[in-house]
DNA sequence: AGCCTACATTCCAAAGTTGACATGTCGTCC
DNA sequence: GGACGACATGTCAACTTTGGAATGTAGGCT
């Protein structure tokens, strides 16, 4: 249930409505937890259901302003402090790996080529979002700067991780 | 809808049982692409179901004996040329990066070390996992080594990365 | 013969996620 | 004053994932 968090983290910022959320959401989180309009919304209201929000003033547009509660700043540092991450990772990436013999070897080369590639194009992404929250000292950039490094050194090793897989295949004897 | 691939990836090795399958995710796949054994034996009747696997014998206590079709292995070898791998990954632990400034610093100095410890107890469970495959030549144990290694690199990335991280906070301005 | 463990399947409820559809308003530019 | 883009929320169906409960059989050991 980290989308209830990733909510509560934003709105520790700053009261927001849902049409806000989303915008940081698009900006800053899609790259860790993305989420949909309508997940958003749901999950607003029942924080609000929960008293972990409350809506603190309404605008045009039926525009409802929330802002975290005391309940969701002890919550959110509940999760933050003593709940454990998630170890498990899903990834589709590898489990093709896992089945590349049942595909020609020039195909299984062609696939871990085009990961070294994929990485790359993220790499150069990811540098200049950096590039973009290099000034900031707000808590926002320093830890969005932490991020985005994991996000750098991640396509790294996996740039050079998918070049040496390549390297084993050809050193693999033909069938 | 990954999983159904990866039962036919595990399939295409040869016939397999509900059960079967069961162990060989607990011991291969796991890491990668958990499931549990109501997804496994529901995907199963799926399979069945659409032509991309049959039961192609019955064994003792109801024991059904499921093989790969040609169309499941079609659709199998297809997912791995032509499907992108998604790019997208979640992460929670990271999610929590980005609101580390809601809890004491001292505390996200926690937070960060404790991560890199858990990157280094992973990075031991997996170099035991790539002695016990070091010495297969079946493609089960050279692709098996090429994920693991990724395994390996991801999280000496993610140690350094925590320690790195760690370091960045020592450097921030008292509040 | 009896017991235990491993084998083996089926069904279900709850929660999370995706993507689309529906609806309407405010502000600004021409 | 009309058109349009941005603002803003709500709802729904389909699918995936999680975790647990229920049920029963075969084989091996004592």
């Amino acid at each position: 249930m980290s989308l209830r968090h990733a909510m509560l983290g934003l709105l520790a910022r700053g009261p927001a409505s849902g049409y806000d959320l989303m915008k940081m959401f698009e900006i800053s989180l899609s790259n860790v937890w993305p989420a949909t309009q309508s997940q958003l919304y749901g999950e607003l209201g029942r924080l609000a259901d929960t008293g972990l929000a409350e809506v603190v003033a309404e605008g045009p547009r039926g525009r409802k302003e929330y802002a975290i509660t005391d309940a969701g700043l002890a919550e959110l540092r509940h999760w933050i402090t003593d709940v454990e991450p998630n170890r498990s990772r899903r990834s589709d990436m590898l489990l093709r790996v896992f089945f590349l013999d049942t595909v020609e070897p020039e195909q299984a080369r062609h696939y871990l080529r085009e990961r070294a590639a994929a990485a790359t194009e993220q790499q150069d992404g990811l540098a200049k979002v950096r590039e973009l929250i290099a000034e900031g000292r707000d808590p926002l950039s320093v830890y969005g700067r932490i991020a985005v490094e994991w996000g750098l050194r991640f396509s790294a090793m996996q740039r050079e991780w998918a070049e040496w897989a390549v390297g084993q295949l050809d050193q693999l004897p033909p069938r």
